[in-house]
DNA sequence: TATTGTTATACTCTATAACTATA
DNA sequence: TATAGTTATAGAGTATAACAATA
């Protein structure tokens, strides 16, 4: 068990790897952003899959989920069969578009990569990985524990629109 | 320098840690958001500071850190000082409410990442940090060297809005 | 003219709830 | 009645551009 300092250190450390990944989306192509990106990534890395599972490996709603399938499969990445099994479902397919489109993502974000991370080693890069997977295992469990606490402090809220510098 | 499969394995992590973040977003006080947390956070370790250092130390843009501010400054979190050595400056600086929201904070993601993080020993968090520290500065450099690489593929948008399960 | 900060606007991502179709 | 998926709506986060005040 690791102490009050280091969680609160790596509290902050996840609030702020938001640049990293800010910075990736920059290098994505046109009609691609990080959503259809992660769709058409997990489509090519698990194979054909139902909207439920997919939504279960993205750890995002259904409701995301189809949202993010509608943008890809409108642009021909994917196509969306109905399922002999239930008629409800529809199972997700790459297209051969879709492939070059990720071959194309894997270009960018490998080159950006092995750009940002010139000065890293093999080792350092396979630690990160595991640490970050092992991370996503320990809060995949329970994802229904939403608790609230009640608030400490109970101050007038004063949208201060224009600027005020010297007042008072 | 690593291999073309970890980078992208790297890419899947950064992109799936978001499940993450969101968990930790949920146990957050109202009126109380991810983006005013960073503030309030920002300002108790690095102490008073000007606009620009904390949309540097956010890695946003200025006018997002203005947003955030403009929220915990409207709470009483937060005081906003002229800068007597330049006029155009503000000098952000916590309140005691703001001191209290902040220590609020801290219970609650030092309680989340306890329960989440129960089996992880003080070596492996640390690791976790040092990494996600050193991701950090490797992307931190080049912030304004954003590329554009052409549409490898070029297929006419059809928004499907309906289902058409037995098309075709 | 350049810089600090604010505001308007637009876009992405997300969750909740209501809805349709099927099991 | 329960489940798979879609859609509408709302909220948070971000970037760009236009703007005001000051350097």
């Amino acid at each position: 068990m690791a102490e009050q300092t280091q969680f609160e250190e790596l509290a902050r450390q996840l609030s702020a790897v938001g640049a990293v990944k800010r910075d990736m989306g920059r290098i994505l192509p046109p009609d691609c952003p990080a959503g259809s990106a992660a769709v058409l990534t997990l489509l090519g890395r698990h194979g054909d899959m139902r909207m439920s599972k997919l939504a279960e490996l993205l750890a995002v709603d259904m409701s995301v989920t189809s949202r993010h399938v509608a943008h890809v499969a409108a642009r021909g990445w994917i196509e969306r069969h109905p399922d002999p099994a239930d008629k409800r479902s529809r199972i997700l397919r790459l297209t051969p578009a879709g492939l070059e489109q990720l071959d194309e993502l894997s270009r960018r974000t490998t080159h950006l990569l092995a750009e940002r991370l010139a000065d890293w080693t093999d080792d350092e890069v396979a630690q990160l990985i595991r640490l970050m997977t092992r991370l996503r295992e320990s809060f995949g469990d329970c994802r229904s524990t939403a608790f609230r606490l009640p608030v400490p402090v109970t101050a007038p809220v004063v949208e201060e629109t224009t600027r005020t510098p010297a007042s008072t």
